[in-house]
DNA sequence: CTCCAGGCGCCTT
DNA sequence: AAGGCGCATGGA
């Protein structure tokens, strides 16, 4: 089989924490290596200094679409720069240095997401994967391995009935993934087109769909569509917030949500990946 | 056993 | 507008 390797330049950029930060579900860490898929190709991934080997199954020349999604070239230290000078993101940030946001392609986040309600991220994580295998297409993977299988389309999803979703242990998501997957394999709302959208129109287009709320929606707009500014406030993110922003104040998730829309900035985003990962490993 | 997990939609006040 | 509750499933 005919494999390819390619070096990139990561400076400040911690793969692993990044990798295994809630915000992409389809990494592994086995023998000192990450593998994924992205779009139709199996990767593995091994981080030494500020260069990341990968590794494809597939021949490859053209290496963009794993810039594309790793977003190596992001000047993290710019982009931290612009976040307020308070003492809990300082301290969330000096505890991960290097963690950074993917760009993962539209439809698979928006999916996975909708999958995330009320789940913790090891079954998430096995709830897509159970999708793919039933779903998705067969794609090279590593030799000897046991299967690898790319995220499934919106249409192949709609083609699905709910039992058959429900199968892959998705509860009541079922009906939701299923709604979501039919109005965009037809058409009713266009994913890529969002990215042209101010923050606020683009959430409330992705908002129609069923079982997309407003942190689902701001995940897809963070993660998949490039929206920096996107602050999704979940269980976590609320209890950091609470804990570091408002110890002394009663705050609900309205007040924190225009809390967090005016004072974290143009890449609030970070911010908030900072946040989350600093609350759910450092203090539980 | 109980509690809770990267919520949402619907039904009450 | 704001708050409560049910929804499936499985870790902890």
């Amino acid at each position: 089989m005919a494999t390819a390797e390619h070096v990139i330049v990561a400076e400040d950029y911690d793969l692993a924490a990044t990798l295994d930060s809630g915000q992409a579900f389809r990494w592994r860490l086995g023998n000192g290596l990450w593998s994924g898929v992205i779009g139709r190709r199996c990767v593995r991934l091994r981080q030494e200094g500020s260069s990341i080997f990968a590794e494809t199954a597939n021949s490859c020349e053209d290496w963009r679409w794993l810039e594309e999604y790793l977003q190596p070239g992001t000047d993290l230290a710019a982009v931290l720069e612009t976040f307020p000078d308070d003492p809990p993101l300082h301290e969330a940030v000096r505890a991960c240095r290097g963690l950074r946001l993917l760009r993962q392609e539209p439809w698979e986040c928006l999916a996975s997401f909708i999958l995330s309600s009320t789940k913790q991220i090891v079954q998430i994580r096995q709830i897509v994967a159970r999708l793919c295998e039933r779903f998705g297409e067969p794609i090279d993977g590593p030799p000897g391995g046991t299967g690898e299988f790319s995220f499934p389309t919106a249409a192949r999803i709609a083609a699905a009935s709910e039992a058959e979703l429900r199968d892959c242990k998705m509860g009541f998501r079922a009906p939701y993934l299923l709604g979501t997957a039919r109005r965009v394999a037809e058409g009713g709302i266009d994913l890529a087109g969002l990215r042209g959208l101010p923050l606020e129109a683009a959430r409330e287009e992705l908002m129609r769909l069923p079982g997309v709320g407003r942190k689902i929606a701001d995940c897809a707009l963070l993660f998949g569509c490039g929206f920096d500014e996107a602050f999704p406030i979940d269980v976590w993110v609320l209890k950091a917030l609470r804990q570091l922003y408002f110890a002394k104040r009663r705050a609900d998730k309205k007040r924190l949500e225009r809390f967090a829309a005016t004072h974290f900035g143009p890449h609030a985003g970070y911010a908030q990946q900072y946040l989350f990962h600093y609350i759910r490993t450092k203090i539980r």
